[in-house]
RNA sequence: CGGGGUGUAGCUCAGCCUGGUAGAGCGCCAGCUUUGGGAGCUGGAUGCCGGAGGUUCGAAUCCUCUCGCCCCGACCA
């Protein structure tokens, strides 16, 4: 892509609605414009990180054998009632009525939909188990939306929906799940730490939040030194994993019997990006989710639900990787892998490098941004530098007559000299 | 939902107290000079001063209502 024709609309200032890194970053990076209160538009450069992100939880999703489906954003107040919630849920549930009057809501999670799929296709236990995800838009009216989009109203979310003959197998999806977070996040260059809901250990309640580590994160966590090591390691030991002490602020609990000593207990600030729990046959039971078990006699299904916030996710990775001239991501998400930066548009011997390279990156499939732009070159540095590709290639007129350019690497700032033949191999191509 | 703040050019903001008909910096456009870390000079374009009502000869400025947005708190992927 051509930065002289790319819809890239950065920011010198500072925009006064935002008050944390990743928000200011995001609208300074021209990654979004919010368009109301918790409601934003995506622009190319966001939604080039968006879609890398999805598609890495697509992808582990795919790989714990959840399989992907798509359900609609606005669902019917019908089925919410069958589960009891239209009443319960609160203000925080858009609620509408269409042309005839009929209520609807836009859909602030999916529990009763894809119950509703489930009970109407499903007959029989030879077709358990089943994990059923989508990655979807989300609405939920919160009083305060703030932080950009980690505090939005509208957000995209992964949420998967295990559906299990008996409590052991609910179990069994549960920890595919929980493996998968893990994996998840770890492609892209997070330290997520999974939190029990209460001080205890995995066997009691199936539910965990997962927290991304992050110096901005909003709450308070807690946890055993011992999880950076096994987090290291590649091959996750979930049962080692699971009776390690790792609690948000308000359940952290000196006297609970896992709880490490000073020493070994690490305080640090952490991000909510995923969540998931078991809950048995809440919604089985209310709606009527049952199949024929092996000895013909119905059986309400085990259910569980797992959720990822991807939007979310965006603004967490910039809070655990920035600096204070912008943002550096990680390779797996990172918009475009390589900037290169022509200090001298219209010199022919910088155009015909930077023009070559080009090619040839592109023609390697490596996502490259070129700055063909006619600036100056501190602009062209600092915008490089705050939309934080990992790599920059830079092109002057000083070095391209020796041959010569500039490979800089965002995240270390690290910079080497070295022939255009070679940086190029040191990108890939 | 309680408490607080704010709305003026694309962005950041001044002007409001003490009414006299709109400003700065950055950005944008043109020209010249510059050219390895957000350039300099010259010229130019841009505003229903969030909206409605009121007071007044006259309102960005004072009063009333209203809407948007932000922050703190309680609540959440």
């Amino acid at each position: 892509m051509r930065l002289s024709s790319y819809f890239l609309p950065t920011l010198k200032e500072i925009p006064a609605e935002a008050q944390i890194a990743s928000h200011r970053l995001m609208l300074r990076a021209g990654m979004i414009r919010q368009s109301a209160s918790g409601i934003y538009t995506w622009l190319p450069m966001g939604w080039r990180v968006l879609r890398k992100i999805e598609q890495i939880v697509r992808e582990e999703q795919d790989a714990a054998g959840a399989q992907e489906l798509l359900m609609p954003t606005i669902q019917s107040a019908e089925i919410w009632r069958e589960s009891g919630r239209y009443d319960a849920y609160g203000k925080e549930m858009l609620r509408f009525t269409d042309r005839h009057d009929r209520e609807m809501l836009y859909g602030p999670t999916n529990e009763e939909l894809i119950t509703q799929i489930f009970r109407d296709n499903v007959k029989s236990y030879r077709e358990l188990p089943r994990i059923l995800y989508h990655i979807q838009w989300k609405f939920r009216d919160e009083v305060r939306p703030r932080f950009g989009v980690m505090r939005g109203r509208e957000f995209l979310m992964k949420d998967s929906y295990s559906f299990d003959l008996d409590y052991e197998g609910a179990k069994r999806s549960y920890t595919a799940m929980f493996n998968a977070y893990l994996r998840t996040f770890k492609r892209m260059g997070l330290t997520a730490v999974p939190m029990a809901a209460d001080s205890g250990a995995i066997g009691g309640n199936l539910t965990h939040e997962f927290h991304v580590l992050a110096e901005t994160g909003e709450s308070g966590v807690y946890y055993d030194v011992a999880y950076d090591e096994l987090a290291a390691k590649d091959a996750i030991d979930l049962d080692a994993l699971s009776t390690l002490y790792a609690v948000t602020d308000e359940k952290h609990s000196p006297d609970a019997p896992n709880c490490p000593p000073p020493d070994r207990l690490k305080v640090a600030r952490g991000i909510e990006v995923g969540h998931i729990f078991y809950f048995g046959t809440k919604y089985s039971e209310a709606m009527g989710a049952r199949v024929a078990g092996p000895d013909g006699t119905p059986v309400t299904v085990e259910m569980g639900s797992y959720g990822i916030g991807v939007s979310r996710l965006v603004g967490a990775i910039i809070e655990a990787y920035h600096d204070d001239r912008g943002i550096k991501w990680p390779e797996a998400v990172a918009p475009f892998k390589v900037g290169i930066v022509n200090l001298k548009t219209g010199d022919a011997a910088c155009d015909t490098v930077c023009e070559d390279a080009y090619a040839k990156l592109s023609a390697a499939g490596i996502e490259v941004l070129y700055d063909d732009r006619d600036e100056r070159a501190g602009v062209k540095f600092a915008d490089m530098d705050l939309i934080g590709l990992p790599w920059q290639l830079v092109a002057g007129p000083k070095g391209v007559a020796q041959g010569l350019v500039e490979l800089k690497n965002r995240h270390t700032g690290e910079k080497q000299e070295l022939s255009v033949e070679s940086a190029l191999a040191r990108l890939g191509a």
